[in-house]
This record gives C-alpha cells, structure tokens and sequence, in this order.
DNA sequence: CAAGCGTATTAGAATCATTCTAATTCGTTA
DNA sequence: TAACGAATTAGAATGATTCTAATACGCTTG
C-alpha cells in the first residue's frame, strides 16, 4: 500500500517502446496484414511507425501528421484505410469517443484498461491492473449468453500533471464534454 | 455454475421498471434538478419520463420521437439540453459511441457494466455483476495518482437473441464498425 | 521493357450526431 | 398586466468519419 502511493505509476505504462519491442510489434503487425493479402506500402509501413512510436494513442489526425512528415501528399483517407484494415485484423485497438476524435492502440491490440485524462485528453495504458481479458471474456460469456468479443474498461478523471499544474486546455475539454 | 448456465439472465437487467421503481427515480431527478434551479417544465418532465421508461437506453432522436407524440413541436435541441443538465447534476450517463448515436442511462445513474450487441445494437445494464464502482474508483486513484471520477466497462458482442436469429441488420451493423 | 490488371491512393463531397446562434415564446413574479 | 429571465425553436455550423469516382502505382506476364 505504502509501495503504491510512493510509486504511484507502477500501473501507468505510457514509457516509449523501447527499440526491441517496437521492431518485433512492428513485424507483427506488418505479417498480419501480409497474411490478409494486404499490400504493405511505405505510406502504410510508415502509419504503422507512427501509431507504434507515439505514446499518447493517437488519433487519426495525429498519424496522418507524422506520415506527412514524410511523405506530404498523404491523405487522411489513407490513414482511415489502414486503421480500418488493423482493427479488422485484430492489430490495433479503436477506443471510441463521441465528443472528439477516435483514439487508436497499435501497441497492445488486445482489451486492456486505460486511464483517460479529463482535461488534457491523454490516454494511458494500465497494463498492470489489466484483468485477464479472455479469461473475463469467457466469465461473462457464460454468465449472461451473449457471445461476448471484446471489452472495454476505461477510467476518467484528472491527471497527476493537470492536478498539479492544471492544463491549459483543461476548462475547454470540460465544456466540450469531453469524456 | 450451474445455475448460472441455467438462468444466464440472473446478470442481465433489461426488465422494465416497476411502477413505484420508475415513480421513485422520476421525482429524485426532477428534485435533483430543482435543487440547481431548473425550471422542470411539462416538455422536460416528458424528456425524463421518456429517458426512464425506455429499456434500450434510448439515444437523443429516440427519446425524442417520444415526446414529440405528446408535444409535437418540441425540437432536438432541447432533448439535448435537458441531457446536458441531467448529466451535469449527475442524474444521468452517457454511454458514447463515434459510429452511432451515444445512448443515455437514467435508471442507474452510477457508473456500472454495460453489454453491448454489435448486431442489434442493444445495450443493456449487467447490475448483478457490477463492481463497486465507488471502491473501485478510489483503488484506482490510489495506484495511479489520478483523480478518477467515472469509470467505463463495456463488454461487446452478440447477445442470446441473435444468437438464435441473426438480427436483420447484424450485418450492417457490423459494417458500420458499431462499437 | 511494355502492357495490363488489380490494388492503393487521392481530393473532395457527403453524412450524421451534436453544438451553436439568434430570435421567439413561455412562466413567474411583481 | 408588464416585465424579466429562462426555455425553446429552426436552422446553420462543426467536425470526425465515410464515401465516391477518378488517377496512380506496383506487380506480373508476355
């Protein structure tokens, strides 16, 4: 207990990739979608790159920054085309909101929770206090008869960075709702 | 466990509200209300009684079509305004999706399991295996450093029913991406 | 190396839930 | 009944996502 609140991002996990770990998912995900007869192009190797290497679950807007960086006639359509294909393909994660852009997980592409911030809009990962999703999966299966895919477990609220040093945008995503 | 197999509806919560149920929870949000000042006219009385009696977690135009049978010139904008208050004094959730409609929970206005139908797009309340969310809440605020203040668990997939016979617009649906 | 074919990509239009705006109406209280 | 603030309205605006139809690209085969 005492462990839990001097070190309270024993449950946070929002570290880069480190270098091993980003090669190997990458060559995951590229298989997978090989294995789908889907054609991997350098726009395409490139939206991967981008959703694995940024740490804050980007939006589809956010991906289509970074490729543009790179190759600037990229079009956001492109970007959509991609996600579509991974989430088909069980490779990346849609973490759905109404009131601002979808979120996207390439990093761990299965139910997990997440902590999500109020007033900067970050996204974390809690990977240490995921509960055993298939397990859970098959729990509630059984419980209730429904042929239960996929789960979503998300916590709200504010930030250790915006509780200290409220965020600038913290009233605006407030007033928009932002949940 | 088995008893569980044998009445998987023991977790599941669609039932409509009993009369003194439905009757007890009108008068606690319309005082809820009140206490911030809000004018609880005859349209938004209509707006809260649509929200409760309904056992598909209605979305705005659902909740909508409701009232216009008794108030046939009310518009949109006010079932989205008499929304907004109902969540900001916390007397309702709002369930958000980015492919379709968000729905909204007036019965149970705590954070608590939902499970969602990807064919059908019903959602339902699984109260019996509700977490305790004000517990789980502060455990995660603990370990994490963050305020948390709502909680989100979904679990999606197909319910009993289409199962049985595949929904009309299953395929649809799926589709869409609903999620 | 050229032709042909299917996939990938594009710009821009379309969609749809939700929010905003500015004008009107309603309810209450004086 | 007058007058004020709140509620309501129609319709425009917004913004993320999806669709469409045309073009470009990258393989494969001759």
């Amino acid at each position: 207990m005492l462990e839990t609140q001097d070190n309270p991002d024993n449950i946070r996990d929002s570290a880069p990739m480190d270098e091993a770990r980003f090669r190997m998912r990458l060559s995951e995900m590229k298989a997978a979608l090989r294995d789908k007869g889907v054609v991997i192009t350098r726009k395409r190797a490139k939206i991967l790159e981008a959703l694995l290497a940024s740490d804050r679950h980007p939006t589809a807007s956010e991906i289509h920054e970074s490729v543009k960086a790179f190759y600037p006639g990229t079009s956001l359509a492109t970007i959509y085309n991609t996600i579509d294909i991974l989430k088909e393909t069980g490779q990346a994660l849609e973490i759905e909101f109404s009131a601002s852009a979808n979120r996207y997980d390439g990093r761990i592409p299965v139910s997990h929770p997440h902590l999500v911030c109020l007033a900067c809009e970050k996204v974390e990962d809690m990977d240490a206090a995921a509960p055993n999703a298939p397990l859970e999966l098959e729990r509630v299966s059984q419980a209730t008869g429904y042929d239960i895919v996929r789960l979503r477990t998300d916590y709200y609220g504010t930030c250790p960075d915006c509780l200290r040093e409220p965020h600038a945008d913290a009233a605006n995503a407030a007033e928009r709702g932002f949940a």
